[in-house]
DNA sequence: CAGGATCCCGCTAGATACTG
DNA sequence: CAGTATCTAGCGGGATCCTG
């Protein structure tokens, strides 16, 4: 049994690695989840969703592919699939097969995900909760008296 | 005096935007600050700086063009520019020209830029203290077992 | 249903050169 | 010092067609 705790080795890991360095992994990986995408698929599948008595085993919610192809309004099946499929590199989601006929396919969050879900939703609730007040900001930028 | 708490309020905006929609004003502002640069931007006009004990004079700190050049390893002028230009407008931070010679341009967070940048800060962490945790996911991931 | 494969366009990041 | 201007290669990302 380690005598530090989850957050104490977070914080020495962190030491490790400066994300303010071009050579340093995190910051690709920085690059990588500063993704539009992946806020909205993170977001999507840390909701506890509109079903109401689905949710009740603990677990992060799962949503097949053609569900989250109509929550993010908009996303191309090739952005879709190309982010599932980074996530699930990185370990923050799972992708489940099940052999039904069609097929049918499944994402949940992992603990890895959800810990950044938590973070990466406060951006996205930031983005709606301030859009007017940066909507004035740019007008009265770009308004000819500056 | 509004009967509002500032928290209601943004709780109230809220309800209007969503970046779900691909229409939504909020998922234009949810691409542009996701974005590596405005990360690394926000996170080091937000640092205290290496000044051990400091931060006593509460505003956040300012910094000029040139410190921000070399504390972002790696970014080109263009892209420095640009996006500290985006932010400006955005009214997140504030660009003050001293009229020495050469001339002297420092960029300081705003109240609402401060707001964010703590938000952006935990994502920049994340990045790096989970940095092990994703590189492992990754190995296992790529081999050839599966 | 859940993608894989392919084509291709547009933007954007980066390099370089120049300037007030 | 703090940019602007210009050019270009590269790839992000959409559209389309196809498949198990």
């Amino acid at each position: 049994m380690p005598t530090m705790t989850a957050a104490q080795q977070r914080a020495q890991a962190k030491a490790d690695y400066d994300a303010f360095l071009a050579q340093c992994p995190s910051r690709q990986l920085l690059d990588r989840i500063s993704d539009k995408w992946v806020t909205l698929i993170l977001a999507a599948l840390g909701s506890d969703g509109p079903r109401p008595g689905a949710g009740c085993e603990g677990g992060p919610r799962s949503m097949r592919y053609s569900e989250l192809s109509r929550r993010l309004a908009g996303v191309s099946q090739k952005m879709l699939t190309q982010t599932l499929r980074s996530l699930e590199r990185d370990g923050l989601l799972t992708r489940t097969v099940t052999p039904t006929v069609p097929v049918t396919v499944s994402y949940q969050l992992t603990g890895l995900g959800l810990s950044l879900q938590h973070l990466m939703s406060s951006i996205k609730e930031w983005a709606e909760a301030n859009m007017d007040e940066v909507l004035a900001n740019r007008e009265s930028y770009d308004a000819p008296g500056g």
